[in-house]
DNA sequence: GCTAATCTACGAAACAATTCGTTGATAAAT
DNA sequence: ATTTATCAACGAATTGTTTCGTAGATTAGC
């Protein structure tokens, strides 16, 4: 039996446009991860195929080597490791602090209308709980 | 005179480190730098040294040359390297929605109550320059 | 069956990040 | 003035990331 990681590592840029290609599609091989990413930037396929391999190794992806064409899909979820991520960036450059990050993120990004209406159902929930 | 460097270079994980500590200073020299991580992480000085050089190389701190410990300060203020780095976040791994980034923020960390308050009255305002 | 195409595995090159030893210069202490 | 401490500069070793060429195996097409 393989030891599983206990907590996931911090993707690399490169590793993590190929885990956003396996979270949009769920499951793919070499090939179809290969395929999309050449839609934005010139890339050979062996060189896909290596960090499959290497993500395999770090835990980050799941293979399935039952047919010629091995079949990945991320390891964990997207929200796991947008909230590793997160967590991170929230330490190292707000000081701990998520609301400094919140504050942040508001000033400088698009939000729609729409989507305020749902943040303050967040914060309106946050309340309840505490 | 030596070329300006029209926007700031992303700053690896050492560097952030040292960032901060000039942040929280305002400047700093090399050995002061040194003590302060050296707290954390066992480092040796030339090492700091090293790259608080590339450091300035690339644009990311301003170094004082006048008196024989050089004083180095950051280039940027923290909130425009926390501007660049939360958009990088969120177009890399929230598929460009600050909402959801905000959303993953405050469901797994610790917000106080006064905080929420905050938030709200940045909400306020967003609504109101729309 | 033979040839093409497709696939994984391997290794290594190219590049970037991290670490620190050594050197020579300057300043401080004696 | 001589020794000692402190400093910046440099170069190089080490490690991590990114890239892909080549080889060998397997499948598909003829």
């Amino acid at each position: 039996m393989p030891a599983k990681k206990q907590f996931l590592p911090r993707p690399t840029a490169a590793e993590l446009s190929i885990l956003r290609v396996l979270w949009d599609r769920g499951e793919a091989t070499v090939r179809e991860v290969h395929e999309e990413l050449s839609r934005y930037k010139e890339q050979g396929y062996t060189t896909v195929l290596k960090f499959l391999q290497i993500m395999t190794e770090k835990g980050l992806v799941l293979r399935d080597e039952s047919a010629r064409s091995h079949i990945y899909r991320a390891a964990a979820p997207p929200e796991k490791m947008q909230q590793s991520m997160v967590r991170e960036m929230v330490q190292k450059l707000f000081a701990g602090s998520t609301q400094a990050l919140v504050q942040q993120a508001l000033g400088s990004g698009k939000v729609t209308q729409q989507e305020i209406s749902e943040i303050r159902r967040t914060l309106d929930a946050l309340e309840r709980d505490s």
